[in-house]
DNA sequence: GTAGATGCAAAGTATTTGCGACAAG
DNA sequence: CTTGTCGCAAATACTTTGCATCTAC
């Protein structure tokens, strides 16, 4: 954790609220990650008077900043995570809901192998894993 | 294309109604990737009495019985095709819209190598990679 | 001081569901 | 016949928005 949210926001021109800053903060202290109800449960505890439109708003903001990332898992709401430096992807446990960030290299270069082959740049990807835990 | 996906409600005991076969027929002639709201046009054209909920209620059945797949792309509707005999991944054009299918061994099976490495067994993954065309 | 942010409630989308009428096996 | 399906409209779930008020810079 190099920089915190509220840094980012500076370094990006992003203007600092006093729920801003409360949001962020929230994020960058959640290692899970969180929907927006659930980022609005947590918010709440802090300042019961913000407005879940705000969360949405929000959390849109920093995510067209390049600032959090946001996923669809199944389940249909949407959910959020800081962005680190380190780019990860997901593996989710289909029982349990448990969710391990993993990082393969080698999947990676063969993304951008398999782009290029069909003449593309690659912009962005997705990749899930869904498993069940071996009953070792 | 070796078995309509009609073929394969009779397969899986699913009853077979005057709309599911028209929804089945719609599903199995695209190649592309439609949403519902796509669906229900098609259909329509072919019996303009159907409803809406008939084809939102047609998908999910068909996709708990396996027979076609939901992908939830960007753009926030579910999109279905068939299930083909042989698995693929997905390239979206995020200029066009347009979708490339395509298959890659290798990335397969790195990915059961990852999801064992965390003691897990891949039941499904999900993997999208968005691009844009080089200029070549 | 001013542009932009907030809170609230109302409006949008996408999808699901209750219910009486109806059709498949 | 009987169970499950259909069409319709109402309901739900998630997210966005208009507007008057307020706040960061």
């Amino acid at each position: 954790m190099s920089q915190s949210i509220e840094q980012k926001c500076i370094a990006k021109g992003v203007k600092l609220t006093e729920q801003r800053k409360i949001i962020a903060k929230i994020m960058s202290s959640s290692d899970d990650h969180p929907d927006v109800d659930e980022l609005y449960n947590r918010v709440s505890k802090i300042d019961s008077k913000i407005s879940i439109a705000t969360v949405y708003r929000t959390v849109k903001l920093f995510e067209e900043a390049g600032i959090v990332a946001k996923h669809d898992f199944k389940g249909g709401k949407a959910r959020y995570e800081e962005i680190s430096e380190s780019h990860h992807d997901h593996l989710i446990d289909i029982k349990s809901g448990e969710i391990i960030e993993f990082v393969d290299d080698e999947i990676e270069k063969l993304q951008k192998k398999v782009a290029d082959k069909y003449g593309y740049d690659l912009v962005d990807h997705k990749l899930e894993l869904y498993g069940v835990k071996k009953k070792s």
